[in-house]
DNA sequence: AATCTTGCTGATATATCATATCATTGCTGT
DNA sequence: ACAGCAATGATATGATATATCAGCAAGATT
């Protein structure tokens, strides 16, 4: 990723939590900067080391968790709950809103890419879940994939 | 469940472990016939302490875990890796083959429904994934719902 | 500027989920 | 009975996540 690109990204992140009221602190930032670099979702644990030797500190990672928490609800990461771990969003710097994301990962290099189905799609989903009686919630899906590179 | 219904599960779990060579040991069937009367997902330790309070055992939380791995393979158990939770199969005592199952999860009660999707659908969205440049190899989905009752 | 309030972080403990490894037991076919 | 292999026991350790309370720092109120 472009130095440029990556703080066109961050700048934007900045934009989003003034918007929300939340704060872009500079251990929060470290952090996602950190996975917007990395090309792999880490565990919150990962993210901790690789913090800490990037840093020279020592971050517990009780503080990563929360920081984690943070960004989940300003939407600038994602959690994989198939693998526990997370990922920064693919589309900070998007202008349009952020719809629910589906993920595709990686089974051979954990490659991780964040798209958004076809409306259509969803919708059928959601048709053949009430039809289970079920009313669905949330539509993240996280597929298990090989990736162009892998297979 | 039906003591009948129970049984008949249980007779048919015995016919596809002895067709795949597999062995349905006393243990083995226990922690299945176990999973088959809870209505909700469990984890792998909360299987253990029901399995130990039932039978005045002590079997070890790893014993389970591979007793899980075992039924995993044998298609009788699921395991939700969104929970961390496990899920006795609900087409043990069906003909047809077992498709990739789906998952209709409810937030309120964490009651669980094992559908199978339309095909078309299944489709669409494997054309979707080929769409981004990857390859669906595991179309299991654990999607987030409320369920009738609840909702 | 001093104080207040709120949200962020540190620090520690503990809970929960899962795997590694080696020893022992018990079927199964010869 | 014996050998071979599958299942289980036993113990240790690793990995993921939450609970709780104390200290600190930034923005708001006076
Ligand atoms: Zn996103
Ligand atoms: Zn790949
Ligand atoms: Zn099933
Ligand atoms: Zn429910």
């Amino acid at each position: 990723m472009k130095e440029q690109q990556l703080n066109k990204i961050l700048t934007k992140a900045q934009d989003i939590c003034n918007h929300s009221g939340g704060r872009l602190t500079t251990k929060r930032k470290g952090i996602l900067e950190l996975m917007l670099l990395s090309n792999v979702p880490l565990s919150a644990y990962e993210i901790t080391d690789k913090y800490n030797k990037s840093t020279d500190s020592s971050m517990a990672a009780m503080s990563v968790y929360r920081i984690l928490d943070f960004l989940e609800t300003e939407q600038l990461v994602h959690k994989l709950s198939s693998t526990n771990k997370y990922v920064a969003c693919s589309h900070i710097a998007c202008s349009h809103s952020h719809e629910i994301p589906q993920f595709l990962i990686c089974g051979k290099c954990q490659s991780v890419k964040e798209i958004a189905i076809a409306k259509r799609i969803a919708d059928e989903l959601e048709q053949e879940v009430a039809n289970a009686g079920y009313k669905l919630v949330n539509s993240q899906l996280e597929l298990q994939c090989i990736c162009e590179k892998c297979s």
